[in-house]
DNA sequence: CTCGGAATTGGAATTGTTCTAATTTCCGCC
DNA sequence: GGCGGAAATTAGAACAATTCCAATTCCGAG
């Protein structure tokens, strides 16, 4: 286990949230990362889960997704990217922006607008394939 | 007021929600919408807001415009816009893409996928004007 | 007017998340 | 190796936005 990952300082949870959420890559919910988690560590407890989620995510170590009001998921892509969730098999999966597209050059922002952060969801069906 | 809009029957509560939101387009949580209604309508109930926004959204009159887990917010502009949270006055303003853009062309995504809807947000600074 | 279905209402229930206080772990220093 | 203080973890209570529920009211067709 590192010591510290992007100036976190890693703890046995925060690692193993870590490499649970590097490791499948299905965009879980922080309850279904505390399910996970207790085959590792049984005595974790579901506010761990959060601490550990919160800390990732403030230090830009992972994403917090949100669709609409459900659960939030978090995914470890740390690329600029998109989510789509599929409404036939309720899986989510991340979008990539077509190459040499940056998102701030199709919006019409004021000059001088920083971003801080974006969050680009969308909804609807995936070809059969 | 009109018999119906985009297929929904219209009633005094949602007629009044739906006013009230192309009057002041300030992105109001439900809880605002209530506050302000009740100005009209003294009577009227939280439940009843939260019905009639949602009859509003499954008819898509209005969008229902979510920042992480805060309280969902009510727009009734119906082009295709991204949101823009100004960190320095709390304030939420439309953004529209580029003339010409389209989001669905700068995406990755599979041929023959179907998008039912989009959600873009952007958190950051717009410029001091 | 009257009946039936839909809308509205107030309050209770639900749910994801955050808070709190107590315990445990970590780590530099003696 | 033990000690002390800071940080992390824990279990459970608390919270806030939203949804549900049962009772009442409204509305339009006949």
């Amino acid at each position: 286990m590192p010591s510290e990952i992007g100036g976190l300082k890693m703890t046995r949870q925060r690692w193993e949230t870590y490499r649970l959420l590097m490791n499948h890559r299905d965009h879980p919910t922080a309850n279904e990362v505390f399910i996970r988690l207790k085959e590792k560590l049984p005595n974790v407890s579901l506010a761990t889960v959060y601490n550990c989620l919160e800390a990732l995510v403030q230090h830009g170590i992972v994403r917090q997704v949100n669709f609409d009001r459900e659960p939030s998921r978090f995914c470890p892509n740390l690329a600029e990217h998109g989510h789509f969730h599929d409404q036939r098999s309720g899986s989510i999966r991340d979008i990539a922006f077509k190459p040499g597209i940056n998102l701030a050059d199709v919006l019409d922002l004021p000059e001088g607008t920083v971003i801080n952060d974006v969050e680009l969801t969308l909804r609807g069906e995936l070809p059969q394939s």
